[in-house]
DNA sequence: GTCTATAGACGGATAGAC
DNA sequence: GTCTATCCGTCTATAGAC
C-alpha cells in the first residue's frame, strides 16, 4: 500500500488509463475526433490494440473519459477568470476570451464536447453528468451578474459556441472572431438589462 | 441534340452526376458527414463503386459538388425571405430564422458548409468560390439594413452558426435555440446602432 | 460506361495462450 | 496484463476485360 492508501496496482492501472487518454488526444488533435483509430492509440502507448481493453471496456469509454475530461478542464479553466459582479462587461469580456482560448487549444475537444461530431457516440449518462455539473457551475456565475433568465443563458452559449466555431473554421490560429470579444460582451450585457 | 442544344449523353451524364450527389446527401444525414462510404452511395445508385470515377474524380470531388450545391440552395433560401428595410429587426429575425431552418433541415449539411467535420478534406478553389458569392449576396443584403461594418458582419454570423450549432447539439427537433431568433434580433441590431 | 478483381491499406473487437 | 492470431468487416482507388 501507498501513503495514501492506494494499492500499487491499482495506481499504476489509473496512470495507464491517464496515458491512455493524453495518446488519444493528442491523436484526435492530428486526424480529427472522429478519426481516432484505437491501434495508433496503442502503439503510442507503447501496447498492442488489444491490451487497450484491460483498461477501457470499447473505444466509446474513451471518447467518454475524454469527455469528462474535458469538462472538468473547462471547468478548471474558468476557475481562473478574473470575476468581479462590481464590473459585469469586464467578467463576461473575460469569461468569453476564456472559453475561445479553452476551445481554440484543442479543435478535437472542442468538436467532443459542443457538437456532434463523432457518429454514432454521445456520452454515457455518467459522462453527461459532468458536462451538467460544469454548466451549473457557470449558471452560477451568470447569475451573479444578474443573469438568471434560462432564454439568456441559452443565448450566451450560443454567442460563445458561435465565436469558437467561426473562429476554428475560417481563422484557425487567428483572432478574427476572438477579438470581437468585448463587444460581444457589451451587446449581451446590454440586452440582459433591457427590461 | 436536344432542344436546348445539349447532347443527350451529357444530360444523362449530368443526370447521374445529380443523382449521385443526391444520395450522398441522404447517406450522409444517416451516418455523418465525415462516414460517407462511396460503396453505399455507388449501390444506393445503382452501380459498382468504381463506376462513380466516371462521374467523380475522387471522393473529395464528391464533397466538393456537395458543398457548391449547399451554398447555392442557402442563396436560393436567403432569396424568398421577406425583406423590408424598413423593418430591420423583422428582416433580421426573419433572415435568422430562415438560416436556422435551413441548417436543421440536414445536420450533415450544417456540418460541411460551416464546420470542419471532414478530416483531410477541405474545399477546392471553385468550390471555395461558391461559399465567397453567397456571402457576398448576404453582405449586401445587410448592407440594404446599414449593416456595414465587417466585424458587425462576423458577429452576426458568429451568432447564427452558433444558435444553429446549439440547436442541432442540444436540442435536435426542438425549438429552444430557434425561438431566441427575434430577441437576438433585437439584442445585434441595438448593437450595431450603438455609435 | 460498367463490370470483376484486386491492391493495399484500415477499422473494432474477441479468443485463448502465456 | 499482454500477447498473437484472427474474425469480419470497412475503405478509396486502379487495372483491364467487355
Amino acid at each position: 500500500m501507498a501513503l495514501d492508501g492506494t494499492p500499487v496496482r491499482d495506481r499504476r492501472h489509473l496512470q495507464t488509463r491517464t496515458d491512455i487518454v493524453r495518446v488519444a488526444w493528442a491523436l484526435a488533435e492530428r486526424d480529427g475526433i472522429a478519426g481516432l483509430s484505437l491501434r495508433e492509440v496503442a502503439r503510442e502507448v507503447g501496447m498492442r490494440a488489444p491490451s487497450l481493453y484491460t483498461y477501457f471496456a470499447s473505444k466509446a469509454a474513451i471518447y467518454d473519459a475524454m469527455f469528462a475530461e474535458g469538462y472538468h478542464a473547462l471547468e478548471a479553466h474558468f476557475d481562473l477568470v478574473a470575476f468581479e459582479p462590481a464590473d459585469p462587461v469586464a467578467s463576461l469580456t473575460a469569461s468569453i476570451e476564456a472559453f475561445l482560448d479553452f476551445c481554440t487549444a484543442s479543435v478535437a475537444r472542442f468538436q467532443l464536447l459542443f457538437t456532434r461530431a463523432v457518429p454514432g457516440w454521445q456520452p454515457s449518462p455518467d459522462a453527461y453528468a459532468v458536462s451538467v455539473a460544469t454548466y451549473a457551475a457557470m449558471t452560477a456565475r451568470l447569475a451573479r451578474l444578474g443573469i438568471t433568465e434560462p432564454d439568456d443563458v441559452d443565448l450566451l452559449t450560443a454567442l460563445t459556441v458561435g465565436l469558437a466555431s467561426q473562429q476554428l473554421a475560417n481563422d484557425p490560429g487567428g483572432d478574427r472572431w476572438r477579438r470581437l470579444s468585448r463587444p460581444t460582451a457589451e451587446m449581451y450585457f446590454a440586452h440582459t438589462r433591457r427590461r
